[in-house]
DNA sequence: TGCTGGTGTCATACA
DNA sequence: CCTGTATGACACCAG
């Protein structure tokens, strides 16, 4: 995770710096302040990662600001994802739109890095987790304080390149402003040293600066906006044309952090067309879930191509979505920082499009057992319920649909995505087979949660764990296939629901359907079991993630106190030789003291034999010495041992 | 071939 | 008592 922030941030930091060379400002510390935020939380302890959050929930909401009540925290970390898809898609083709937004952002910024403290205020707060690390990298697009003036200017002088780089200086530097006065001790030395820095590299740039200029914030900001919207739609095209040349050299320097979504994006358009054009004819939707997997994997880009997420976003349940996203093993490692609740998120919503095309390959698949189905009507996979043993179709769909809803973002743990191999897919793209479309559909019977969600063969049967009788037919289908064994169960036993269904139903509805569709008891038992096992296996997933946490929070714990350890130690030596000082001083007073007085005799005391001895009230007494106290000590002890013995 | 990490499953305790 | 959750232990698999 360590890593993958580095790598993370510094991406950015290179995009936002290249940026700024052609006169756009990128707001990077904001972002990455508030993008650590829940990676700190998720390596620190329960975090969004390991809470059951209905993500789900979220793509009814703009960028997921309403989150569930158990992830507030999600709120700052959606708004930053929403900064970083903005970032990324600078590199799209959807980069005009999104240049102008950070037109506007880049004037309302300088405005406010000159006038306001609002921005600052917030930035500072928002960066509070900014690393010096990241300060410093910014450093080469720092101006000096007197950079200021660079920015109090005319909109104009906005537009320069270096103008747009201060301006970014700019706000930092606010930020430090403003952090020393939290924290005058600790960041007054951090801000000084970067302003060192930064006058050092651009002392040419300095010369611009008049401090006569330094004045108060009086530009209104309607002016400003007024401003923005005359300049941007008329340097919109000319910036939009310089950035795009730079960053096609972009493209080969900034990290796969950035860039990765292009991979994933091709090789998803490439497999969809593929896959697509070999189930033309029994896939009507097809054409409408590649539409729907090129939105996904562009959304899936701007959120983060992590291996883990990659995953998720391929292994839906369903064949089809295997096949299309394939090749996402090979994405960066980097990427993993990145929320895995985006791609719950986007999961759902693939599981929403996807429906419909199972529901065709089910009834082409299983007619005997889908025969009454309703398959027009768009329903789930859920729907599937409905079947001759149901005793209401529609009424089943129904209740069956509440629990893609409600439960399969809402079991499960999204920090699964990460653990998930992808080997699994790999596996399944190869031994796809356009042509049994049966196998797309109980593919889907994976678990709801991310990691059955990413799972959809990846559970491999094992050979060594006492299996349930199959028969020879049912073994042959399906033994080299990558379904579960609870999926095989279910289906060598007739049992009309996925595995994601009896998991993830409520337990109402699970008696319910035990008692209401006249199942076998070996049914009944097989049913129980594949509930049980799959609540198990999410709360063992769960267990083994926060055994992960324990153990990362114990080696920073550790960490930390031997670095404590270390501090204390030299702490003590210091002391330990302050103290010997002292008491050198000490002794040599007090042998001068002792030379200048006389006894009763008038001979002068023997330091030998005398001490002087500060009383409380600050008076000094010259004491003899009592060494024969220790010995007498001595002597006592020896003799209560002595007594001891003979008693 | 042994090691290691990931995963599923079972048994058990607990709420 | 039932259900869900947590967790240790075991086995399997893949790298």
């Amino acid at each position: 995770m360590q890593i993958a922030k580095k790598y993370f941030s510094e991406g950015l930091i290179q995009l936002t710096i290249l940026l700024s060379l052609i006169g756009v400002r990128v707001d990077i510390d904001s972002y990455l302040s508030g993008y650590y935020t829940p990676l700190i939380e998720i390596n620190l302890g329960p975090s969004s990662a390991y809470t059951q959050t209905p993500f789900h929930n979220l793509r009814d909401t703009l960028d997921g600001h309403s989150v569930h009540p158990k992830c507030p925290e999600l709120d700052d970390f959606f708004a930053s994802r929403r900064l970083l898809d903005e970032v990324r898609t600078l590199g799209s083709r959807r980069f005009p739109t999104q240049l102008n937004a950070w037109l506007v952002h880049q004037v309302s910024a300088t405005d406010k890095a000159d006038c306001g403290p609002s921005t600052s205020n917030n930035t500072s707060t928002d960066s509070g987790l900014e690393s010096p690390g990241d300060e410093a990298r910014d450093d080469s697009e720092h101006l000096p304080d007197s950079g200021q003036d660079v920015c109090q200017t005319t909109p104009e002088l906005g537009q320069r390149p270096c103008s747009t780089g201060a301006c970014g200086f700019l706000k930092e530097e606010d930020d430090v402003k403003v952090k020393e006065e939290e924290e005058p001790a600790a960041l007054t030395q951090l801000a000084h040293s970067s302003t060192l820095e930064q006058e050092s590299l651009l002392e040419g740039i300095t010369a611009l600066s008049d401090p006569a200029r330094h004045q108060p914030p009086t530009i209104d900001i309607d002016q400003h906006w007024s401003n923005l919207l005359s300049l941007s739609v008329t340097d919109l095209d000319d910036l939009d044309s310089l950035v795009t040349e730079r960053l096609s050299d972009l493209d080969t320097d900034i990290p796969s952090a950035i860039s990765q979504d292009v991979s994933l994006h091709d090789a998803m358009v490439t497999r969809a067309f593929g896959v697509a054009s070999e189930r033309a004819e029994s896939r009507p939707v097809t054409q409408q879930q590649r539409t729907l997997f090129r939105l996904e994997s562009t959304g899936s880009s701007h959120s983060d191509p992590s291996p883990g997420m990659a995953v998720g976003l391929a292994a839906l349940p369903f064949a089809s979505v295997c096949n299309l996203t394939g090749n996402v093993s090979s994405h960066s490692a980097l990427g993993g920082c990145l929320d895995e609740a985006v791609f719950d998120q986007i999961n759902q919503l693939g599981l929403e499009g996807l429906d419909t095309q199972l529901m065709g390959s089910l009834e082409s698949m299983n007619p005997q057992v889908l025969e009454d189905l309703d398959s027009d009507s768009g329903l789930s996979l859920e729907s599937s319920s409905g079947g001759p043993v149901s005793p209401g179709s529609s009424e089943m769909s129904s209740s069956s649909s509440s629990y893609c809803e409600d439960d399969c973002g809402a079991t499960g743990y999204s920090s699964e995505v990460d653990s998930v191999p992808s080997k699994g897919i790999m596996d399944y793209d190869t031994t796809w087979s356009p042509i049994d479309l049966s196998e797309s559909v109980w593919h889907d019977h994976s678990y709801s949660s991310p990691a059955f969600f990413n799972q959809p063969s990846v559970t491999l049967p094992h050979k060594g764990i006492k299996e349930e009788p199959l028969s020879d037919d049912e073994g042959s289908r399906f033994e080299d296939r990558d379904l579960s064994r609870d999926e095989l169960r279910a289906r060598a036993m007739c049992i009309p629901f996925s595995v994601l269904q009896i998991v993830n139903m409520p337990v109402e509805e699970f008696l319910e359907v035990l008692d209401g569709h006249g199942f076998s008891p070996d049914q009944v038992t097989l049913l129980r079991d594949i509930r049980r096992r799959g609540k198990n296996k999410l709360a063992a997933q769960n267990c083994r993630k926060r055994k992960l946490d324990a153990i990362t929070g114990l080696q920073e714990e550790v960490e930390r106190l031997q670095a404590q350890r270390g501090r204390l130690l030299k702490e003590k030596q210091l002391t330990a030789k302050t103290m010997g000082a002292v008491g050198q001083q000490i002794k040599q007073l007090t042998r001068d003291v002792l030379a200048r007085l006389r006894d009763s005799s008038g001979r002068p005391l023997n330091p030998e034999r005398f001490t002087l001895q500060c009383g409380a009230n600050g008076r000094v007494v010259v004491q003899p010495v009592r060494r024969p106290a220790v010995a007498t000590s001595t002597g006592n002890k020896t003799d209560k041992r002595k007594k001891d013995k003979k008693q």
